[in-house]
DNA sequence: GGGGCGCGTGACGGTTATGTGACGATGGTT
DNA sequence: AACCATCGTCACATAACCGTCACGCGCCCC
């Protein structure tokens, strides 16, 4: 139940040890944890249940991390997870080369735990701010991120879970437009093949779950561009 | 729609590999992309479907980088599009000649596609401040690119997508008279066949709206020539 | 002063974007 | 197996918006 809500981490890495050390301060964090001691297995666990965040060793036997990295990246089910490089090495070049291929941030070697956590927390909080378990508010609209709740005005709202993700992405910035594309990219995950116009049938959808109890609705449509909260 | 609302980005480079890694990066990261092979094809690209912002390699084949920036910046289409050289030596002299050039900014290799990304959305926020969600102010104005609000001495106005692309353009540069034509260009796109009058009547409309809660016209008409705000 | 030209504007028909109810498909649960 | 919730698509209605026209006014130049 609450299992689910949990973030994702997948850890990369060769060592056995490594592993289970870093599955273990992660999961004493709060977080759900995949492991994968090599490339490949690590490609397949991610495409099989996709992580929100992954933690990937530079060295990696067979295929090499950078190489997975842009694997990860090249696919719908993994791309919007944030990938942090764990190098050994402290070369300004690798650095580069990492981030290049689409890393979101690099931590190196020996570094602490804390800091490790500390690390993947603000990226997740950047790329999921409600499956980090934030709580947004917009109005007199709250989002709990980490119990899967909505409530208006004090009153509970039963939503979808594609209506509660609609709602998380707009509330993450209020008040800005989203395109409809870009409510796709967030909410559905990219390259899915969904018509643009299911946007606007769940945006229906959730204007009246969030009116179900009276009040205004809070949703406003910008003729020509899409849809803000706020 | 909001396809014409992203910003275009050309890049130009020899490698067609290094053409597929920016180009995914840049599309990932928002914006439309185009490519070019060599500084002939970015000039027949460029005068075809204007970008926004050019992101020119300093080795071309044939025609080299700094001899097309020249000619961008000589034409009336590309003009105000922003160029940024990319080169692989790190010379001062290279700098120094490729902003004389007309060059806006300048990047050398080897560079991160973070970097990147953010050097092109730096330009773009001069050159497209409406596009890149930047606020605008021009007298009692304010035009939001993000929240897509427009309001005047505090109280919000409602435009229509087309009066608000006018406001927008307007406003990027007050005090600058557009013609009709220039302004055709700029809100309805190229290649769209409209009467020109059609400015006059949006204007118009425009000034009915911004006028809707009193104050004083603030679109300047130049007879002759066409109009300005501020 | 008169004519020409450029501009402002109200009206109007056509087009497009959005709201919404209905429907079948799907997958999980009892 | 039947039920339930949810999803994506479609079709239709409607309201907002657009582009054009026509008329009238004021400015400018002769």
């Amino acid at each position: 139940m609450s299992d689910t809500d949990k973030p994702l981490v997948l850890v990369v890495d060769d060592e056995a040890a490594q592993r289970a050390l870093l599955s273990y301060n992660l999961q004493a964090a709060g977080f759900r944890v995949l492991t994968a001691g090599d490339g490949e297995e690590a490609l397949l666990v991610a495409v099989e249940s996709p992580p929100d965040v992954i933690l990937l060793d530079w060295m990696l036997p067979r295929v090499s991390g950078i190489e997975v990295c842009r694997q990860l990246k090249a696919r719908a089910e993994t791309r919007q997870a944030a990938v942090i490089m764990v190098s050994a090495r402290s070369e300004e070049g690798d650095r580069v080369r990492g981030l290049e291929t689409g890393a979101d941030d690099y931590i190196v070697k020996p570094y602490s735990v804390n800091e490790l956590v500390a690390r993947v927390r603000a990226n997740l909080r950047r790329v999921r701010p409600v499956a980090a378990g934030q709580v947004l508010k917009a109005g007199d609209i709250t989002l709990d991120g980490e119990r899967h709740k909505v409530s208006r005005d004090g009153q509970d709202l039963h939503l979808g879970p594609t209506e509660f993700r609609l709602l998380g992405a707009l509330m993450e910035r209020p008040g800005k437009v989203w395109t409809r594309e870009a409510l796709l990219d967030r909410v559905w995950g990219r390259d899915i093949h969904v018509d643009t116009r299911t946007v606007d049938v769940h945006i229906g959808r959730l204007r009246k779950a969030l009116c179900a109890h009276g009040g205004a609705d809070p949703i406003r449509t910008v003729r020509g561009a899409g849809y803000a909260i706020g």
